[in-house]
DNA sequence: TGCAAAGCGGAACGACGTTCCGTATCGTCG
DNA sequence: CGACGATACGGAACGTCGTTCCGCTTTGCA
């Protein structure tokens, strides 16, 4: 099942963040790490749908390279944005315990996560899972995030500030609606994603005070 | 209305919507016919992103027809589905005259929205605008629905129910907000539209009684 | 220093959207 | 009724994309 299929190999379960044991060979390594620049700077420019060649030209390396390292575009786009997923998958626990109700946490990390999509061109609309060969991406992101958006979706309907009706919601379907959300928001100025995402939260909440 | 590209050619201007200026030869007509039909099959089978050979291969015509008939998919897709558009457009001030209240309206309206959207293949993941060359889709689409979809809203918060300061949201972010949340909803069954739509409108109200 | 193994580049392939143009068909006018 | 120009047709051809393949180069170890 693949479940990894990042930049290095972790043939057995997945180790959380950190450390992947690089090639063997140095150049592969210096190549390695210039394909992770070359993309980051891309994707920038031209957001995570531009041409696998623009980066391997970028990095100065072939079509060849690219692919050994990272077997599917997707593995490539989890490799540059890993630690600001985990970030977020972090952010979730001490969110919880920082703010004053577990609805403000929920409200908050959502926020977060909604910056970190929007930021990124076109993120969001690659997300989808009708996008061909994203299963890697897919897997990742919402290995990582669901259950903490369910963690904190849980509380805030335990705490009485959600619906319990959509307790059986889930942090899957929560993020894939946010995540839905916020397609396009990159390239329209009069697409409002962030004021949406507000709208679906408050959605969540119980009617009556 | 109207701002554009339907199934013949537009050689100036614009040229108003509705009737169909049939090709003057009759196989042209026909070849016309035949293509609405192959379409219409093959995006029940395939989805809207099916492969325009598909398309002419299943009306029995080749390239050349598909696209001197119409010019992109997308006029391809309007022109399957304009009825449908029509008719939902036309739905609007039908609910607004006979539902209780204007969010009621609302909500039914949005309601066949996203039962046209979601019983489609891959359709909403066509609306959005950063799809390449949908332009005449997207055009047609909201150009139709929008001002509806903003009747209905506004209705909706001259009534007291939505809240007030979501007046300025319109129908158009409106609407693409609901489309977006109805990305993927047909192949994936653990994705719930409908539902997350619906918070998303409970979302809109206004919060204490 | 030699020699596998590991890694590399980029040509090549197939799928796709779209364009182009030689040919076939239509409908009209003499 | 039989041409003849306009109209429409088919499908080959082009450019772009993701991905694969393979002959060559580099590396690291003995």
């Amino acid at each position: 099942m693949s479940a990894s299929g990042q930049a290095g190999e972790t043939p057995g379960a997945d180790k959380p963040t950190g450390v992947r044991p690089g090639p063997r060979r140095k150049d592969a390594r210096r190549n390695q790490q210039a394909l992770l620049d070359a993309a980051a700077t891309v994707f920038v420019a031209s957001g995570v749908e531009a041409p696998v060649r623009d980066i391997a030209a970028e990095a100065g390396v072939g079509m060849g390279t690219i692919y050994r390292h990272f077997p599917t575009r997707a593995d490539l786009i989890v490799a540059v944005y890993r630690h600001q997923v985990d970030a977020c998958a972090e952010a979730g626990p001490a969110l919880l315990a920082s703010s004053r109700t577990p609805y403000a946490a929920l409200e908050q990390w959502i926020d977060q996560f909604v910056d970190f999509l929007v930021t990124k061109h076109g993120l969001a609309g690659v997300l989808q899972s009708d996008n061909s060969g994203f299963e890697a991406l897919h897997a990742y992101f919402l290995d990582r995030l669901v259950p903490v958006c369910g963690e904190l979706l849980d509380a805030a309907v335990e705490s009485g500030e959600v619906r319990r009706d959509l307790a059986d919601l889930g942090g899957l379907q929560l993020m894939r609606g946010v995540g839905n959300l916020c397609v396009g928001a990159s390239n329209d100025p009069s697409y409002d994603a962030r004021r949406l995402v507000a709208v679906l939260i408050a959605g969540l909440r119980r009617p009556a005070g």
